[in-house]
DNA sequence: CAAGAGAGTTACCGGTCAGTATCATACCAT
DNA sequence: ATGGTATGATACTGACCGGTAACTCTCTTG
C-alpha cells in the first residue's frame, strides 16, 4: 500500500541539520552529538514532528520517523512527551500562540484602524497559500485526519477556530459593518476555502483570490 | 494511543442491515447469508468502505473493519478490489458521479437561468452543512489525508475541483459577471471553506452563513 | 572527584497493517 | 447430475504501529 511509506530508510530528509560536521573532518567542539550549538533532543524532535505532520500529515508519520529525523531515537521522544497524541496536541498549542502573536504584532501596526488590520490579515493569508510547499492549515488539516471525539488536539483545535471567529467579529464590529457576525462568518469561509483550496488545485487555484474576494465583501458589507 | 481503534470487536457498526432477519426466527426466503434481497459482496464492501471513510477518515479504517463492517472477509474486497488505495479511488470517483448527477439534475431545473442554478447550488450545500453527522467534503478531506503525490485518488479529487472550478466560471459567465473568474474562485473558496469549516465548529458555526455570503458576492460582482 | 541528569543504544512487547494462500460451501445454468 | 462462479472461513506473511525496559555513555554541576 502506498500510504504507509514509514521506513526509517528512505524517510529521513535532512537530519545533518544540527550536526554541523565541517566536512568529514571532525572539527573539536563543533562536530558531534554532544554540540554546544546543537539544541537538545526535546527541541529537536518538536521541530522534526512540526515539520513532518504539516508536510506528510499526522496519521502518515510514526513516531520513529520523527525521532530518526531528529536525529535521536524513540526513547528520547518518550522521555519528553507522555505519547505521539500529545505531541500532537503540543504542536497545535504552539502553532496557535505563534499564530496570535503574530496577529497581534500586525493588528498593533494598526492600532485603530480595523481595516488595514483585516487588510493586513489578508495580505498574510495570500502570502501562505501563495507557498507551493504549503499545505494549508495546520489546524483544519488535524481536524480532518483526528475524526476521534475525544482526541486531546481536538479542544486546541476548536478553541483556535472559535478565537479567529471571535477576533474577527471584533474587527467587523470596529469597522462599522451593519452585520459583523455576518461579515465575520464571511470573511472566515473565505479564510478557511482558501487554506484548503492549495491542497487540491494548489497555488494557482482560487486560493490567490482571496484577498479580493475579502475587500469585496467589506466593501458590500460597508456601503450596505 | 486513541488514533487506531480499528478492533473488530469494538468497530462493528450495523452490519446486520442486509440480513433482514425476521425476528429471530428464520424465514424461509429471506434470512440467512444467501439471500436474494442481500446486494452481492461487491457492494456491501463498497458501501461499508464509503460510509467509514467518509465518517471516520481513510487512514483510519482498515480492510478488516471494511469487511467485518459489509459482513464478509477481506478476501471477499481483495476479490472485487486490487488494493485498498484503489477501492478509495473507486469510492472518490463513484461521489463525482453522483455529485455531477446531483448538480446536472438541479442545473436542468432552472434552465438558462444561471443566478437560480447558483442559488440552488448553494442551499443544497447549505442543507448538507447543516447535517451534524456530515463531515465535510469527501473530496477535499481525501486530499488532506493522502499526501503521497502519486496515489491513485488525487488525480480523482484535482480532476472533479477542477471541473467544479470551471463550471462556476460558465455560470458566471452566464450570469453577466463582470469578472467571471473572479467570482467563481470567490464562491469557490466559500464552498470549500463551508465544507471544512463544519469540522472544526460545526453546525452553528461560519458554515450555516455561506448561501447569504455567496448572494452578497454575486450582488457586489453584478452591480459593480 | 563524585553524583546526577540528559541522552544514546538495543532489544523487546502486543497489536494492527495490507495483502495472500488454501480449502470448503453454496448457488446457478446447463 | 455437473461444472462454473461467487462467496465464506481460516490461517498466514512481513512490515510497521505506539510504547517500554534496561543498560551505557558523557557532560555538567557541586
Amino acid at each position: 500500500m502506498i500510504l504507509t511509506g514509514n521506513s526509517l530508510v528512505n524517510q529521513r530528509l535532512n537530519m545533518t541539520k544540527y550536526l554541523s560536521k565541517t566536512n568529514g573532518q571532525p572539527h573539536p567542539r563543533s562536530l558531534g552529538k554532544r554540540n554546544a550549538n546543537r539544541p537538545n533532543a526535546r527541541k529537536r524532535i518538536f521541530d522534526a514532528a512540526s515539520e513532518l505532520f504539516y508536510l506528510k500529515g499526522i496519521r502518515a508519520v510514526g513516531v520513529e520517523t520523527i525521532a530518526a529525523e531528529a536525529d535521536t531515537t524513540k526513547m528520547s521522544l518518550y522521555r519528553n512527551f507522555p505519547s505521539k497524541d500529545e505531541l500532537v496536541a503540543e504542536w497545535l498549542r504552539e502553532h496557535d500562540a505563534n499564530f496570535w502573536q503574530t496577529w497581534d504584532a500586525m493588528s498593533s501596526r494598526h492600532p485603530k484602524d480595523p481595516r488595514r488590520q483585516i487588510k493586513a490579515a489578508f495580505a498574510l493569508l495570500a502570502k501562505h497559500v501563495a507557498d507551493p510547499k504549503a499545505r494549508g492549515c495546520p489546524m483544519a488539516n488535524a481536524a480532518v485526519e483526528l475524526t476521534e471525539k475525544h482526541h486531546p488536539a481536538r479542544k486546541v483545535i476548536e478553541a483556535h477556530k472559535a478565537k479567529l471567529r471571535a477576533r474577527l467579529v471584533q474587527i467587523c464590529t470596529q469597522m462599522g459593518a451593519r452585520e459583523p457576525r455576518l461579515l465575520a462568518d464571511e470573511l472566515f469561509l473565505l479564510m478557511e476555502g482558501a487554506q484548503v483550496t492549495t491542497q487540491t488545485l494548489g497555488v494557482r487555484g482560487p486560493a490567490r483570490n482571496v484577498a479580493r474576494a475579502a475587500k469585496m465583501l467589506i466593501d458590500a458589507h460597508l456601503l450596505l
